[in-house]
DNA sequence: GTATCATTGATAACGGTTCTCATTACTGTT
DNA sequence: AACAGTAATGAGAACCGTTATCAATGATAC
């Protein structure tokens, strides 16, 4: 019924896709735009926040907000759901586990009479290497 | 040591206080600031952000990111730590209790050797009101 | 090869927040 | 009560991340 043409492939997409799965945690937008630039693509701006925007949509990303209000980008296994401990410091990723906070998200909810919830559940704090010495 | 004179009391600081007191689940610094004027103050935006900056910072308010990035405020009992549960639509907020997921987001950092863990727990979805009839 | 039309990219626009800096006014002292 | 010192204020500019605009490009179907 729908017509075969519905995205197109170009290499902007692809780049944006590479930079993402090689990189370690999460990246900004504009970050992963200057990497791309310094590699010499010669990728817009716009484009990298297309292409993010499309690649959360399509599951193939994950994207949540940086304390101080930024968007922050990681590649992610598709449809796979789960939460982060990052370091605030230098941005080491872990992906961690939530069976129980899943769990209780939907019953606090529900219990409220709330439906739909969109939780987030994220926890930023400093990694073994930048906690302070002492 | 220190000299007494550290915050000055400015009916402005006040009126900022008292507005967030009255209100009932989060508010955007414009909103309170457009309400503020429309009560008749001719308060400035700029000492909306810094008494609402401040407030945080004494633990005087509670502050998160909205989804699409701006930052809310809410009245808040000092020194309690909570979560939320925030209607998308109209905004109800309900405080939840998450000793459990304290617990869980203490223990999951320290697994990872993460230390001084602030997580961001918070539940969007839509209040018994707004959810869809069927 | 050709036509179609999604995609691109430079730049402008946008919205929220912070900064600047001259002015105001709270505070402790005289 | 008047004063001096100095936070705090506020209008507007500056900032920063993001989104919209729109002409040019190029991937795809035929």
């Amino acid at each position: 019924m729908t017509p075969p043409v519905r995205k197109r492939n170009t290499w902007q997409r692809e780049a944006v896709r590479a930079a993402l799965a090689g990189g370690d945690g999460f990246v900004s937008a504009q970050r992963l735009h200057a990497t791309l630039r310094d590699s010499g693509s010669p990728i817009g701006l716009a484009t990298v926040y297309r292409a993010l925007a499309d690649l959360t949509g399509e599951g193939e990303a994950d994207s949540l907000q940086s304390p101080d209000g930024e968007n922050l980008y990681r590649a992610c296994t598709p449809g796979q759901h789960h939460h982060h401990l990052i370091c605030r410091n230098c941005g080491l990723t872990v992906e961690i586990e939530a069976d129980a906070v899943e769990r209780w998200a939907q019953s606090v909810a529900a219990e409220h009479g709330f439906s739909q919830p969109n939780h987030v559940v994220d926890v930023f704090g400093l990694c073994a290497n930048c906690s302070p010495p002492r």
